[in-house]
Formats: C-alpha cells, sequence, structure tokens
DNA sequence: ACGATTCTAGAAAGCGTTTACCCTACGCGT
DNA sequence: ACGCGTAGGGTAAACGCTTTCTAGAATCGT
C-alpha cells in the first residue's frame, strides 16, 4: 500500500518549492505558464489530492456546512436537506449532517462537535421545544460559534430577537394554518378538528395558533374538545380520530397538523365507514409527495421545504458584518386536491 | 468578539505543558488528579474545543464517514442514510453527506473530495449504470481511497469481485422481485405487467432479472409487451399503466419497480375505471411509509433499509485487515396488504 | 545604460494538535 | 544504601498546508 503523497513530494518531482505548488492549487497567485504544467503533470502522476485538514488548519475555512436536524427521513426535513445539500455544494461546501431524535442534550452535543470542526454555517433545522432555559442555552450556543468563525442558522424555528447573532429563515407556520383553516371555513365547515402536535414545539403551537386565529377571524367558538395532541405518525392520526369518534365529538371537517396525521385519519374514517370528503372533509400540512396518491388525493398546505434550505445556505455564507443576523420569512400556499368539499 | 481559545491558553491557565492538556482531554495516559482537576477547569473556564482539523492532521483518523447517493429525499435513500447516521453516530463519527442526482462525474468528484477529507469510510449507496468504464474508473476510485486510508463501502450496488478492495452490502434485489412476482403467480396470475426502471441500472435489472425468473419457473412466457422501462416517477407509473391501456395490452396484474411507480399506476387504473384489486393486482417495491395510507393499501417488498447503512457502517470502521473486502447480502420479504387478490 | 517596476518563485513562519522521547522523583526489594 | 521500575509531566518534532516576506530575473521608461 502506498503511502499518499504530500504537496513536497508533488514539488520534488515537479521540480519546484512547496509554495509554488500550493499556489498553482489555489490559483490564485500568478504563476509562469511553464512552471504550471509541470506541477499539473507532477500532480496527474502522484494522483495527489490536498489534505482538507492541513489545508483547514493553515487557511481558515474548513469548507463544511452543519445540518442538524430531528431526523432524515420525514419529509419535512428531507426536502429541507435537499436544500440545504443543493446549496451548499453549489457554493462547494461540503455538507455534515447530524441528527438529534429530538434530544436537547444530543443537540448540545452537536453544536460542540460542529465547533470543533469549523463549520462555516451550522443550520439548525425545524421546531423545538422553547423551555425555559433554551433561549439561554442557545444564547450560549450562538456565541460558541460565532467565537468559532461559524455562522448559526435557525431554520424553520422562531428568531430569538433582533440582537441574537444567528440568521433566521422561517416559513409562515401560522399563516398556512390560518389559511387552512380559513379554507375549511370558507367552504360552511364550523366543526373542524384539530390534529396537533405535541404541545410546546414551536411549529406545532403556531400551526394550533393559526388555526384558532382562523376561528376567531369567523367569530366561529374554538371548542376544546376539538382540539387533540399526538405525536406526529400516521398512527396517531389514526387513533385521534377513533377517540373523536368514540367521544361521540360532532365535526364535519379535519386539519391535520402533517400529511401522516392526515393519512392515518383518512384511514381511520374510512374504518368507519365515513367518507372523505363527503361526510368530512380533510387537510393536511407540509404537503408531502404521497399527498396526491392518497384517495382522495389529499388538500395540503405546501411549504417552500428546498428554499428554505437554500436560503439558510446562501445567508450564511454570504460576507459582510450586516448579514449575521438576517431574518427572513418565507410563505406557503394551499395545494388544493380532493380532499375538501364545501358543506351544503 | 473573543478569538477562540488554543491549548496552549488553557495549558497556560492551568499552569502544565500542552502535553498534559492533551493526554488529560484525551484521557489515554495516566495524569494525577489535582492536575486533571486543574485543566478540566480552565477548558471548562475557557469554553474550550479541540480543533478538529489541528487533531485529524496529528493523529490519523478524522472521524468522519462520507455518505455518496443519489438524493436525500427519495425514501430508498433516505431510510439507508437514516441507518447509516445512526451507527456513524454510535461509533463516534460524524457523517458527510453528497449527492450524485445520477451524474457519473459528480460521482467521480466527490470521491476525490473524500479523499481530501480522509473520511474513515465512504460508503456508495444504490444502483448504478455499470457501463464499460465503471469497473476501471472504479478501480482507481477504490485504489485512491485505500491509499488515503478510507474504507469503501458499495451499499446496495452490487460487488465488483472477491479481489476488488472494497465491502460490499447488498439486499437481495432478485430475490424480492422473483418473491412478489411468485406472489402474483401463485395467486393465479399469468398476464403480469413489469413497471420497471431505466435500462442499465443494477437495481433495476436486477429487479427486472427476478420477475424474469419467477416467470420462468411457473413456466409461464415472458411476454416483452409487459414489460416497460420508466424513470421511477409517479408520473411515470402513471402513464405506463396510461400506455398499456391505450394499446390494449391484457393484464391482470401489475409488478412495480418501487412504491411511486405502483401509486401512479394505481391511480391511472382508477382513472381507467379499473378497481385494484378486483380488476388488477398492484405490487410495489421498497415498502415506503405511505404504502399502507393509499387506497387500497398497498402490498410490497419491504427492505431492511436502515440496516443495510448500519452494517455498511459497521464492517468499515471494523478494524483488521481480512475485514476490508467482506460480501454481505440481506434478505427482503413481502408486506401483505390489500392490493393483491388471487384470480378467481 | 540604469534605476524602477513587475513577474516569478523560494524560505520559513505559523496553524493547533499528538506523541516520541527524556527527565525527575518516589517506592521497593535486597 | 543502592539500583530499578514506574508514575507524572515537560520539550520539541512532526502532521501538510497557506501565506508573508524576501529576492533574483525580466521588462520598461527615459
Amino acid at each position: 500500500m502506498n503511502k499518499r503523497p504530500t504537496i513536497r513530494d508533488v514539488a520534488a518531482m515537479a521540480g519546484v518549492s512547496v509554495a509554488t505548488v500550493s499556489r498553482v492549487l489555489s490559483g490564485d497567485y500568478p504563476v509562469a505558464n511553464a512552471t504550471r504544467t509541470k506541477v499539473q503533470r507532477a500532480v496527474r502522476e502522484l494522483d495527489y489530492v490536498v489534505n482538507a485538514h492541513a489545508r483547514a488548519l493553515s487557511g481558515s475555512t474548513s469548507n463544511v456546512v452543519a445540518l442538524v436536524m430531528y431526523d432524515v427521513v420525514t419529509p419535512f426535513f428531507a426536502f429541507i436537506a435537499s436544500g440545504v445539500e443543493y446549496q451548499a455544494t453549489e457554493s462547494d461546501r461540503l455538507c455534515l449532517v447530524c441528527t438529534t431524535h429530538g434530544d436537547p442534550d444530543r443537540e448540545l452535543e452537536i453544536v460542540k462537535l460542529m465547533r470543533e470542526q469549523h463549520a462555516d454555517a451550522v443550520i439548525l433545522v425545524g421546531g423545538v421545544n422553547m423551555s425555559d432555559d433554551y433561549r439561554e442555552r442557545m444564547y450560549r450556543y450562538a456565541k460558541g460559534l460565532e467565537d468559532a468563525g461559524s455562522r448559526l442558522v435557525l431554520c424553520g424555528r422562531p428568531s430569538l430577537g433582533p440582537d441574537f447573532p444567528a440568521i433566521t429563515v422561517e416559513y409562515d407556520n401560522a399563516g398556512g394554518a390560518f389559511s387552512a383553516t380559513s379554507h375549511l371555513l370558507s367552504s360552511g365547515h364550523r366543526r373542524i378538528a384539530m390534529l396537533g402536535g405535541p404541545i410546546g414545539n414551536t411549529t406545532f403551537d403556531a400551526r394550533l395558533d393559526g388555526y384558532r386565529r382562523a376561528l376567531e377571524a369567523f367569530r366561529v367558538h374554538v371548542d376544546p374538545k376539538l382540539i387533540i395532541h399526538g405525536d406526529m405518525s400516521q398512527e396517531s392520526g389514526f387513533r385521534q380520530v377513533q377517540r373523536l369518534l368514540a367521544d361521540g365529538v360532532e365535526f364535519t371537517a379535519i386539519f391535520a397538523a402533517n400529511d401522516f396525521v392526515a393519512a392515518g385519519a383518512m384511514r381511520a374514517l374510512r374504518a368507519a365507514g365515513k367518507s372523505v370528503p363527503d361526510d368530512v372533509s380533510v387537510i393536511g400540512y407540509d404537503d408531502t409527495p404521497f399527498a396526491p396518491e392518497l384517495t382522495p388525493a389529499l388538500t395540503s398546505v405546501h411549504l417552500p421545504h428546498e428554499e428554505l434550505g437554500r436560503t439558510a445556505v446562501k445567508l450564511a455564507l454570504q460576507r459582510g458584518e450586516g448579514s449575521a443576523r438576517q431574518h427572513v420569512m418565507l410563505g406557503t400556499h394551499i395545494a388544493m386536491r380532493d380532499s375538501v368539499r364545501p358543506l351544503i
């Protein structure tokens, strides 16, 4: 097994100094054509590649963007990750992916790892449980990252104030929920069940809030019996509807906190002999790729997932001092399909 | 903005040498308790974290596992990635993710980047177009990675022979297709349409092969008219069925090369007024999370996605010389649901 | 023809760790 | 009392690159 060649080997073979090789490789400094050619031949000959760690140690950037999220398979996260990855390679960065599975300690751990790695940007994706000490801890993280020269981006997570050293890239969570609920309301529905997510999570609190505000805007009573919380799984949606039915709660429409819950809900409805959308209208959130494949095709709130990811990277990599604490909010829209019907 | 502290700052504050600090941090070398405490206090005081690049440069491992795949959102890849990420963090490694979108040049580029990064393992995921020069190029990659001290893993991609310096972790692609087709055959179906993937791709060639072998085992004629190729999208499945119908090809069952194609196919069938499974049985591949949510719930070939990913990492990180070129094959099974019905 | 620029390229000082090597002091067996 | 093994800790040499500083050669204006 050959040892991997270093820059000195290349320099020796080309008969120049290591400085010259380095300059040919980075291509910024003027180098005579003949010399450049010699060096390039040596590089090819030896199949030389630079050592990224040495380069990062010597220079100052690591060319790495870090992505921290709940998991990697939920479409919501996967699509944001896709946008991040896309823009990262566009900007010649590599993409480090870590998952927390909702564990705050793990998140702390990861941020430490990212400081070690000198990531150019650290992107925290998705909602979070805004606990008492979350802000304070997040502030320490942010400081640490700033000192390490990394940009912190909160993506799909609320800002922590304008003086907080982080970029925020949100989508209009509450607004999407408001539109969805309004859509149901203006179709004549008044008894709209909200199948919500875990309490305290910024994402699902916001969706619930949008639901509430829409009802209020239509002067419809917010009936607590219509609001259920669960995790975000298909099973949860299934059971939530079963419970509603078992409790004899009346409703003509369902607003589910995401498409998986909506799918489970529709399954429960079908199992109970109720037709969607004839008996009950259903609307989801996230507009996952399978939404159009359900029967009936699911109406859902569409999010600009990929653009969220792309914007996060773009802003983070943008140099200039004012850029370190921006806040952008992306819009949502409803993808209308067949799971909603006006109430006659 | 504070400069980030180095090990010398810690050493100075604790009144010891940098060597001692390093030893306290790695914890291998004996250090007196009092000294250790002093150092740890200084570390906390300064909020010091090691510089991963300096460590990687000095030591020899980068603690990074690289994952190269088609994209990040297709459930097939996402679940494998999930397994990789899981096992990587289990082994205290970070996980670098790159996508190729099917571009072989991009794959080459990425492997070079991974050599630069000194990744402990490079995992190439999923099928590939086995072109003439693929083998040769892959061989050069493999050599380069081996010299760089990285392990190469082919995951869900066929081995290139026992003397090829790479680990292979496959699932029984053809076997799964064989089972699926056999399931249809033993339910009495004889006219089974195969909605295949792109020609030349190892994954879809294998699935097609399993289909063929099953028909032959049942002594059923393989009718070329029943075999269509497309990309792997829902739309592709939809159009493939439309075409079959328009061409007046007779069939009582469909074997789709993945669940997305199956979903599109079912939609086309429904649009044409055909009932699944009363008129046509359908079976998918990959057993994506939405398969149970379709109407009817889709029978599909279940793959051990996460275990593929986990095994890839586990084998790659396992030290010992013989371990550098192993080959494991994982099994599949059919997840039976409601989209298949015996032909009466 | 001669000083002033402009190119080109080398020498060497870091970048922040780890680790091989060396040294001191102390306990212990004989 | 003496040699020795060992725990504890310091010194300095890598690790492989980038970049500043410096300097010779080539070009140019007058």
